[in-house]
DNA sequence: TATGAATGAGGTTTCATTCAT
DNA sequence: TATGAATGAAACCTCATTCAT
């Protein structure tokens, strides 16, 4: 009389548990943002009560900075920098980087930007962790800009950085809002092509002065 | 909670409670979004018992809707795209132009794009309408861009309208988080100049071929 | 044609809601505490659901000190100092109705010593609301003992005051403990007279020097 | 959690860390009662988990009662009747013992009143344990009183003792409430006296009768 | 001699909404 | 043209307690 093995589930396997709580709070927030992330949604996702998750997250604030924060890691082992390519092609290749790693994880931006539009009177710890990490790809891209060439001021190394995230961020939105309809590759493509317009220009007209 | 004495201009209160409500809730939705929008909230800041909300507008979604339809008016006051400038100024001017609403009216951009990210059961109706509007503009992008020139394919002139409205998007969100870091209005100057680029350098890709 | 008054008690009767829940509060708080009074109990004793109480009270602090604050009301409809008597009566005068009062109205007595006694972190409006009540009193007794004569100093009609209020505190717990082992008015007869007697010593000691 | 590198004196550990836990109960429960005291709290305020307090402790109400019991201890090596004071002195020298046992720890006399002053469904271990050492109390006065003199009966003699207890119980609250504008070693004096005299008083009405 | 993990019940409060007036 | 009052559901979080290890 062989009953089925009933499985008490009862031996502390917390690991397990916190990324289960953490996978189903990451797919709710990544569709709902902050404010549309409750608790029992992510309870009821993940199969553990309410109470379990409390264990292993202070509060929701924590259990969303949690999910940017392993969000953040899948994120960074998708979007790598090159380092060794040579200076002309860089710009390119990082876009197209990009737009695999958009296409590869939305999740992750699409939370992340939510955060960063809102407003709330006090920041949740979440948003503040996605704009570091953002600053963070700012940085990057800055080094990546500062090498084409000495010619141009770090005004327009800045400048050139931001438009560059700007139009990753755009795409993403446009990519969010037009599905199918929008070629993301091409796109991004595209961006990375201007922008190396751009910065060669830049450098033309800082010679020329 | 209504202190003034009860002054007598019937006809008019219906409107001005109305806009009052309208009022609030644009504010606090521009800084929430829709989940951390509550009528409690809206009443709270508009001095209106939240059942009076109700005698304007059918539900939340009603009335978010409401916020997004007359936030576009207004943003159409600002944001005009010409009608009858020469094609080559076109593009530039649009982005100067676009700057100076973006800077205007950030309230129904920050709120549309956080609509637009978000990915709930049923669509809300602002969402829909936010859409809506954007899909307006994308078509006048088209139009504008059509203008430069015959030589462009219509997935061309798309692909640009696309990369507009992105470039749009993304450097508003740069504002958003960077404040006072970023000009929005020589990052719209430079990706004004970009689309001319790019578009003519499609253009020539295309006569060649 | 009067048909029976079916009273869909649905119309607006905030002032009688009010009631139920103050007095199913009172009940409550008077047995069990700030701590140990939860709103779903006050809801369930009164048979309005909790969310009407926060209707009618911001929130649980507000409720109790709403409770401390009718309380006092009915009590010092039952305790009235004496006004006209003359002096050598009226701490026995006093002392007597003040047993009746204890008597008859204990929730407010036994509430409020046990909100004195806590000491949270925050106060609670309650305790503080409570304190001033006391304070009333203290300062209607330091009146009454400074009739009786001239000679005391105000450090003395200070102590007397406060031996009298604490006499009655005391007494008041005797009686929750001891029950019906007790007999309160033959034990504040006891107070007053003992007060009266060290107030003539503490005269005389004051003429001796 | 446990940070220090496992020490290995096995033996001495369970007490010390019992000692912990009950450190941690009284100041917790002698600021909030026995409903404001949770598991919690204690854990998190002595640094062991919940579940070692289940371990030294069966349940809350024992954790409490033992509270009072460890109290109880540390208040009788405070306030100890004096047995072989002549009979004259003893009310005064008891009075003035307990002023300085009340200034001494608080802490007991607090928790014991909250407990005995509210009226739970099922009465808690502790309240049952203070009101237990509160009526050893009780009787050790009555023997005091009892010495005094064989004129007062014993009805009078427990009417005494309980008004002996009362004053104290009062003015451990005057000094709870009032803070330092109390001076209760000045009142103890007071009400010690007030008690000698009253007793007098008692024994000259009965002889003369 | 502990403790990490879990859990159901219940805590306070806010939610969107309704309805009689 | 409103609104005072009510309401069930659900929000976030804490509760006392258990149990396998």
């Amino acid at each position: 009389m062989p009953d089925q093995p009933k499985r008490r589930q009862r031996r502390a396997d917390g690991e397990l548990s916190r990324t289960r709580i953490l996978d189903a709070a990451t797919e709710i927030a990544a569709e709902r943002g902050y404010e549309g992330t409750s608790i029992g949604a992510v309870s009821a996702k993940c199969g553990l009560p309410a109470s379990s998750i409390y264990w292993h997250f202070k509060d929701k604030d924590d259990l969303i900075a949690a999910v940017i924060e392993r969000s953040f890691g899948n994120w960074l082992t998708v979007w790598q920098l090159p380092d060794d390519v040579i200076a002309r092609d860089r710009l390119m290749e990082v876009a197209t980087g990009t737009a695999k790693a958009v296409l590869d994880s939305p999740d992750f931006l699409r939370l992340g930007l939510m955060l960063a539009l809102e407003r709330r009177p006090v920041e949740p710890k979440a948003r503040a962790m996605f704009v570091q990490v953002r600053q963070r790809a700012f940085e990057a891209l800055q080094t990546s800009i500062r090498d084409l060439g000495p010619a141009l001021t770090e005004d327009q190394v800045s400048q050139l950085a931001t438009y560059a995230l700007a139009g990753a961020d755009g795409l993403f939105i446009a990519k969010e809002i037009g599905g199918d309809t929008v070629d993301l590759v091409a796109l991004f493509a595209l961006h990375g092509q201007a922008l190396y317009d751009t910065a060669l220009r830049m450098i033309a007209e800082n010679e020329q002065r």
